[in-house]
DNA sequence: AAGACGAAAGTGGTTGA
DNA sequence: TCAACAACTTTCGTCTT
């Protein structure tokens, strides 16, 4: 039974129209309790693949092969048929046995590489990959991209859209949902798509497949531009420090997150010492320095701030 | 000379009639 | 669909270090 099914989300049945839709972790699915209609039966589970309760059932719980991999077609869980006539032990297949070996093997490239559908994705996902390899992203957002990306393909949402648009906007989806954001600029330089339509697009997928990202918060660029701009931990941590303040006292709402970002690094790298320039930080930002000016006297104001300018 | 400051005009996107 | 609007940018002259 679904017993581990949680109320994460209130959404419609469309078909009984109640408000009892649960996501079923165990089954991949998300199902309708009332009449218990599959609306999606590969329901992105933002969770772990397993569950475990202590450190040693996680041990326990280890598995053999490599972790499910979406960024390949067939989830990385194909076999593949060697093309040495060899059994297992070494030893030489037969020759009356070989002509069923060919067969296989044809089998399998038409499998993996036939349908036009899968062939599109194929060459969908090594464009996510060229475009997040060049924007160094990790691996986990590149699987969150390619998993969002193979819902809009079966979902019916990529004919008729350009497929660099459609990955570039998948990526900025995958860095939002992974707490990582970038700015659209910044993907519209590595995708070579311009911004508008990555925009746009972007806000096309999120509306159908429902993807339900918060607004980006100022917080999360504080990691990447200060690695960028090389300061130190100490510099960092003052700055999310006071963006949580700010947040507080509610400065940061309405403004752009990379220039309210921008502005709170900018005190901190004063306070601690390792001053940046305002164009340089404004660079990494993608924001220009009149906007950090702005911002940080805001801050600077209505924060109380030890800051001798 | 470089960086910071601020005024003023311009731009692109959202909102509400 | 259009105008109003706020945030942000561009540009440029002035002040500070």
């Amino acid at each position: 039974m679904r017993k581990k099914a949680e109320i994460e989300e209130i959404r419609k049945c469309p078909e009984c129209g109640s408000l009892h839709v649960v996501q079923d972790y165990e089954r991949g699915e998300l199902v309708c309790e009332e009449c218990g209609l599959v609306i999606d039966d590969s329901y992105i589970d933002q969770g772990p693949e397993w569950r475990a309760f202590d450190s040693e059932q996680r041990e326990r719980r280890a598995r053999t092969g490599p972790p499910i991999d979406y960024t390949s077609t067939d989830k990385g869980l194909s076999t593949v048929i060697g093309w040495r006539n060899k059994d297992v032990h070494g030893k030489s297949i037969p020759t009356r046995n070989r002509a069923q070996l060919y067969r296989l093997r044809k089998w399998q490239r038409r499998i993996r590489f036939g349908g036009v559908s899968e062939r599109s994705i194929t060459s969908a996902l090594s464009e996510l990959n060229k475009v997040s390899s060049s924007m160094t992203l990790p691996r986990n957002v590149r699987e969150v991209a390619a998993m969002i990306y193979k819902k809009a393909a079966e979902k019916n949402l990529i004919r008729g859209r350009s497929m660099e648009a459609m990955a570039a906007a998948t990526i900025y989806a995958a860095c939002r949902q992974c707490g990582m954001p970038h700015t659209l600029d910044e993907i519209s330089v590595a995708s070579g798509v311009n911004r508008k339509e990555i925009g746009r697009t972007y806000r096309f997928l999120s509306r159908e497949l429902a993807l339900k990202l918060m607004p980006t918060s100022s917080q999360d660029y504080v990691e990447r531009f200060c690695s960028l701009l090389s300061l130190s931990v100490d510099t960092k941590t003052k700055a999310l420090e006071i963006l949580r303040q700010a947040e507080e006292k509610e400065l940061t709402s309405g403004r752009g997150p990379t220039g309210v970002a921008a502005a709170a690094i900018y005190i901190a790298s004063v306070i601690c010492g390792e001053r940046r320039t305002q164009r340089e930080i404004a660079d990494v930002a993608g924001v220009t320095e009149v906007t950090i000016r702005n911002r940080y006297k805001e801050l600077a104001e209505k924060l109380d701030l030890d800051i001798v300018l």
